[in-house]
DNA sequence: CTGAAAGCGCTTACAG
DNA sequence: CTGAAAGCGCTTACAG
């Protein structure tokens, strides 16, 4: 037989009242000495310290936050939490919250629930002390009205002016892709985004590719229109767009993946042709992906976890009370692999 | 100038006295309106719900965990945040939580913090209704400890007597790749494990070893020892053990890996050997990992979404109470690719 | 440095 | 079906 709800345990929790009557102090004295507050005498701290850790008690956090109005959580939102980069994310973001600390509440948001987020996701009401945005690219006009939410407001991934950010210098990255394979030889290079067909501008995509654009333009090189693709950042759609890529009449000698998810999917475009990899055509990937080192891909790295640590740390600076809005790009660095190497033709 | 702590908003957020002053009732009905509870008036019930809305009013989730005793929060334990089934694990989870109206609280355990778990972890004390464990492989020894705790424990990813889990047919799973090969004509079948040298019996790999061995023994083949390779579950494990296997005198022709990352290194060892996969030796994984479609990789196919989403499930109705342990086996299947063919000398 | 007491915003027997 | 009131377990001015 079942019942909804019934007790759990028989013995009932140590609570703050027995530590203090054991210790022969009051609550307030206990509450103080166990959260590191001034004035408390050494010596009583001490003897509360002990006593607590004898009795087991830990704090009841749902009375603590009721009693303080803090709710000791930050909010993550991001659309995907299964892609090797949100997942290294979380994973930063958890290490430094934990050891602040702060409990980390997951909530994953669609382009069509951004506008409820603006607003104060339900999810999240009255129940974090700030907002941490994982690849949500709310863009320019987003983050104006998340600067004007009562929660401090970060986001990763993306650059931004009127919310604190922490993103790599997309641009570099980029035209460091670009450079790579202007070295090699290259003269015809077609690039493969994504998310144009999303209802917010999206800087991440476009950064890149002004940042491609422009490395090529110092050498003398365009990309014409229909080197330009759209891969969805999906390892399928990677796949697709290198197979238009390669129906041209006159296929580029090396493409550059806004993804390393994107890249695999062009490393198997090719298998599909009976081509090679780096001498058929060359590629290369952005993130280095785990996966990257293994399969030889050439691409462009970025430490995601330490973009979560990062963004952590600037969350919890604002909840310290500060007011600035910061931007903090991030290294990358192109790293070298097998799937680039000379144009066919050279 | 920097203040900690200063109140972030003027606006005092509106509660449950406000609701119960405008509809002109106790915060008694209030309460229970909002909650579906009976013996609230139809009538009443959608007064109340409909003032909610206007004032925008959501139950400050503190205080209503401290004085219904309920945290409506789940724990979930893994050693590993970033590995793909730990992710896809985590997101079947949370959309079944989310819809429940669950919180989910996320801590990362290494082995040795696996003790303080079975003693109630700081982290979670009083603060989660029940705990689920992602790959924590506590065994059978754990599970007898875990089951005296005095929450609901549900084990994804291992299978359990004495505690409800759920997870794939491992030893069937090892089976059909074994199947595989065996079909395709291979005789000298190696095989890639880990965690060997983990302080606690592992039951995962055991059980695909017994699989695959058991397959073997039915058409009177047998895995020498030489053939049996740790790979510790990672990539760069599965490329050493395949190194290893390559260098014997007499090298397997076909080698099963527990997980495809740890196919992948094995891929990228015949890379590095200038070998061909599925030609010069095959490659057979497990877990289905969206990259090993794009490499092509002939794999035993688990549903790890699924997993999470019914462990998730599973807690739920222990919540509900009821005591039963229950132990769900998930399908999975082989996925035949391009890493497998027949031996090179047929 | 410490304590008495109010209060955080709900839920839930209990009594109608 | 509804309300008055106690209580959940803390924190924090306030007063010493």
């Amino acid at each position: 037989m079942r019942m909804s709800h019934e007790p759990r345990s028989g013995k009932p929790r140590v609570n703050i009242n027995d530590v203090a009557h054991a210790a022969g102090v009051s609550t307030a004295t206990v509450s103080r000495a166990l959260r590191d507050h001034p004035y408390v005498a050494e010596a009583t701290r001490q003897r509360i310290i002990r006593i607590a850790e004898d009795l087991h008690y830990v704090a009841n956090a749902n009375a603590a936050r009721l009693a303080s109005g803090q709710s000791r959580t930050i909010g993550l939102l991001t659309p995907l939490l299964t892609s090797w980069y949100t997942s290294e994310i979380v994973a930063g973001v958890e290490e430094v919250l934990t050891l602040a600390q702060y409990d980390l509440l997951i909530g994953t948001a669609n382009a069509m629930a951004r506008e409820r987020i603006f607003r104060g996701d339900a999810r999240f009401h009255q129940r974090i002390d700030g907002v941490l945005l994982v690849d949500v690219f709310c863009s320019e006009a987003g983050a104006r009205q998340l600067s004007e939410m009562e929660l401090p407001v970060v986001v990763l991934g993306e650059q931004l002016r009127s919310v604190t950010s922490v993103s790599v210098d997309n641009a570099r990255g980029a035209a460091l892709a670009a450079q790579h394979l202007i070295e090699l030889g290259h003269r015809r290079l077609g690039i493969v985004g994504g998310h144009s067909n999303l209802d917010v501008a999206h800087n991440v995509p476009t950064e890149r590719m002004g940042g491609f654009v422009g490395a090529l333009s110092v050498v003398g090189l365009r990309v014409p229109p229909e080197y330009v693709e759209d891969g969805d950042f999906t390892i399928d759609g990677g796949r697709r767009a290198t197979h238009r890529l390669l129906e041209l009449a006159e296929p580029p000698t090396a493409v550059f993946l806004m993804s390393d998810e994107m890249a695999f999917g062009a490393m198997w475009a090719l298998r599909e042709r009976g081509l090679q990899v780096g001498r058929d055509l060359s590629i290369v990937g952005f993130d280095n992906h785990p996966v990257a080192e293994s399969v030889g891909l050439t691409t462009v790295g970025q430490p995601v976890r330490e973009i979560g640590r990062l963004g952590a740390r600037l969350m919890l600076e604002a909840l310290d009370g500060s007011e600035d809005v910061q931007h903090h790009p991030v290294e990358l660095g192109l790293v070298a692999r097998d799937t680039t190497g000379p144009p066919p033709a050279a």
